[in-house]
DNA sequence: AAGTGGTCTAGACCACCTC
DNA sequence: AGGTGGTCTAGACCACTTG
């Protein structure tokens, strides 16, 4: 009796992407149709379609309508990168959260905050200069732009009880998100908020956000000697 | 006359988020299941699966078979982070890349490793130490294990010509990933390498991977000063 | 203009998990 | 044991993009 068990998508992405491994296609190949694969496959097209997205989404080919999919000549690693709110990343170690609001002001955006949103204009936004403590010793260092315009309701905000990345990843979806990350001598006003030494190596982060077109967010997160950035997938 | 247009996943996707953020659905609360939707919004069940996959993928709702999709309590920003092969990275900024091999043996794997790997004994690896350069100045070092288990024919590359990561990523796929980042002091042996200067802040990532249950090769990478890692999602 | 991937539908069955 | 999400099918139409 012949195997009736339907193919899934998995069996099929795996096939293909072994194809590839195989140089069966290669590097800028043109792959047949999701159509001709269902047919080879003996399956739907939407099958071939779902192997294909998954495929497409791990960086190992690229699609276009019309165009059709090729295998990508530069294969890249992806790696998702899980950012919690700062809160919950200190309680999950077991630690004691505390926050502090520095400063808060209405300012005029510097040319390297209008770069970050790729703005063309100085435009007056929230500044917001926090620390997160985890048992009561510096953890990061937030130095945030926050855009009136785009997120009018941040003035309503008590910052100096709630944290403005809390509030924010509660209450804005952001639709692009650009990230970049460093390490960097420490300085002397690191020092006095993050209780390091001068020239220490501290971990940056710098996120930007918008939704639509509209910024919303641009911060500087820099964090205690000694932190890491974990991710598994 | 009525808009007889059909709803797209992302407008229903869409309507969700909203009615989360509009506290309609709160934090750890259950929502209704996808027939539910589908019929309220009067599409089809797919098409509710598909916006809501989109919704569990960004970390904004848990799904389980039985359990049904709940508000996720804790937020997380997602972002994808694109590492291409050394090489591409180099030559997409417009620089020369050189690639030198530095050192390569096999080596029984140190408790560092070990734990990487979440192994309980040693085990005889590769290790391989190696310099990636731009425009001839020092640009990455990686000192990188690989198992021989797992990936026998490494043994028979060249690696004083082809770098073991472009061979790994263009032979090798993976089903897991694990990823560090963090900042540390440049040492004496980073200064012969990557002409640092002791103390200087270097950005650092280690990687390690496995296909299935079996390890692969896990690397550290250590950046020159300055080094940034990017990412546009 | 036409070919390709992207989406949507309606229905069926399956697999997992909680109840 | 039963309810829920996950998958698969077959078919249709749409939208993008390239030849």
């Amino acid at each position: 009796m012949t195997d009736k068990r339907r193919h899934s998508w998995t069996e099929i992405r795996d096939s293909i992407r072994q194809m590839i491994l195989d140089s069966t296609y290669g590097p800028g190949d043109k792959l047949p149709r999701d159509e001709e694969f269902a047919a080879r496959f003996g399956c739907a097209r939407s099958t071939v379609h779902r192997a294909m997205r998954d495929l497409a989404e791990s960086g190992v080919v690229e699609r276009r309508r019309k165009g059709g999919t090729m295998v990508r000549r530069d294969p890249v690693t992806r790696a998702t990168l899980n950012i919690p709110i700062t809160r919950l990343e200190v309680e999950q170690k077991g630690s004691v959260y505390q926050y502090q609001l520095i400063r808060q002001s209405v300012q005029a955006t510097t040319p390297a905050i209008m770069a970050n949103f790729g703005l063309p204009e100085p435009r007056p936004m929230l500044r917001v200069e926090a620390l997160h403590l985890a048992d009561s010793r510096p953890y990061i260092f937030e130095d945030r732009w926050i855009c009136l315009e785009t997120v009018p309701e941040i003035a309503s905000v008590d910052l100096t009880r709630d944290s403005a990345n809390e509030w924010l990843v509660r209450n804005r979806p952001y639709s692009r998100c650009d990230l970049r990350l460093y390490a960097r001598p420490g300085t002397e006003s690191d020092s006095e908020v993050l209780q390091s030494k001068i020239g220490d190596a501290l971990f940056v982060m710098e996120r930007t956000t918008w939704i639509g077109e509209d910024p919303i967010t641009s911060l500087r997160a820099v964090a205690h000697p000694g932190y890491q950035l974990v991710t598994q997938g």
